[in-house]
DNA sequence: TGATGAATTCAACAAATGTTGAAAATTATC
DNA sequence: GATAATTTTCAACATTTGTTGAATTCATCA
């Protein structure tokens, strides 16, 4: 019998349903009344709780940045710790992506509809733009600190390139397009979360490598 | 005093319009009023030359995907003529990507709004994945048999998931979030169009390399 | 039990949306 | 220059949208 007050669970039905609407269709393509019935609530409900619509995606959105930036944090530090603060490159790009595989492969439907949330307003125009500045640039920035101390001659511009290249990579595998399924007529699924970054961690470390650690004049 | 009919101005400034809108603000986010208000014509004229509102929009994303397919097939095509049939992998991933650069260059605001458009498309899950399929996957067929003859020794499955990385670190850098600014304080700016295809081919090419050309086994 | 406050629903609002049919204006054809 | 066809506008429609205030249910606790 615990004592403790449990959570009121509408208000989080409410959130998960608009996690994953969101996820699916972006803000403009989902109503709220479209999020009331999925979550089984009247629609009055989302704004007693969450105010105006913006504001209950920045909520959704919000909530589980915190988590997952803790977790690479974490990540980081223990990479640089377990290196004598000298980590490798494929231990920072790993300590940037394992995480987000960690919570992929608990199953839980949740982080899936959230990473796919990402990778929608990551390529966001607009509006992305501030919520993503606002919720993982300062982290970003941590890393990026990592990668300039492992790569201290090279380039920063190349540097942040690499890493936007890195992050289009990422995000788009998050958005779950269902694309390189269709184009590889289902020999590769995005939902092989197992295998994706055994694939994207080399990937991207020979991308910062050939950009960052070797002069341009380097050869054909 | 040419004797041609100029085509309707009318219909083309609709497009052009729904075209920057629909980059900036994806399909929901974009309404028939403002795009006609943006375009100067009255709202009925989007339905009398174009139907329903997602017609206008395939109308928007195939003009042009056809003038870049076949820029991108002339380029691989002309690849393979001049190395005998054996392009390398830099000229592969460069004809699929300096048509792009070439148009980004002419300066035509056009040009850069559809490049973002797909950009956007490409990350939206729900049914940006039919129109993808639709106008460019007959063209990246191609391409990826290029990249298989070219590495024949590869896993296929590798070639699709580098192709993936590939292809989100373009879309990324075409949707033009402004992201890399800010993250960077302005040393590096998405529209420095001159330089950022010299980042990225050398970057996905060393990926390519890393992924398909060498045994999973091969080191540390 | 009864009273207080929070959580939830009901009903409805004004504004905006996609779409359409008829009228007006423009262009082409003879 | 009259007629037909095309293009453009006008005005309005039925829905849907986000949002809100009042009413109702629920939980807490003296």
């Amino acid at each position: 019998m615990p004592d403790y007050t449990p959570p009121a669970p509408k208000s989080e039905r409410i959130l998960n349903a608009a996690e994953e609407l969101f996820a699916l269709h972006g803000f403009d393509g989902v109503t709220l009344r479209g999020i009331a019935t999925a979550a089984g609530v009247d629609v009055a409900l989302l704004n007693y709780h969450f105010g105006v619509k913006k504001k209950l995606f920045e909520v959704v959105f919000m909530r589980r940045a915190e988590i997952l930036n803790e977790a690479r944090l974490n990540a980081l530090l223990e990479a640089e710790a377990s290196s004598g603060g000298r980590p490798s490159l494929e231990q920072i790009v790993s300590a940037f992506l394992r995480p987000i595989q960690r919570f992929q492969l608990t199953g839980d439907e949740g982080w899936r509809n959230y990473l796919a949330l990402v990778g929608w307003v990551n390529s966001s125009s607009v509006w992305g733009e501030e919520m993503m500045h606002k919720s993982f640039d300062p982290l970003v920035t941590r890393f990026i600190e990592a990668l300039k101390k492992n790569m201290p001659d090279a380039d920063p511009q190349r540097i942040y390139w690499a890493y936007q290249f890195f992050s289009g990579a990422l995000t788009l595998t998050l958005a779950q397009t269902g694309r390189i399924g269709r184009l590889s007529d289902g020999l590769c699924r995005e939902s092989d979360v197992e295998t994706v970054y055994d694939l994207m961690i080399p990937f991207v470390v020979a991308g910062f490598r050939k950009l960052c650690m070797e002069h341009p004049e380097g050869g054909a």
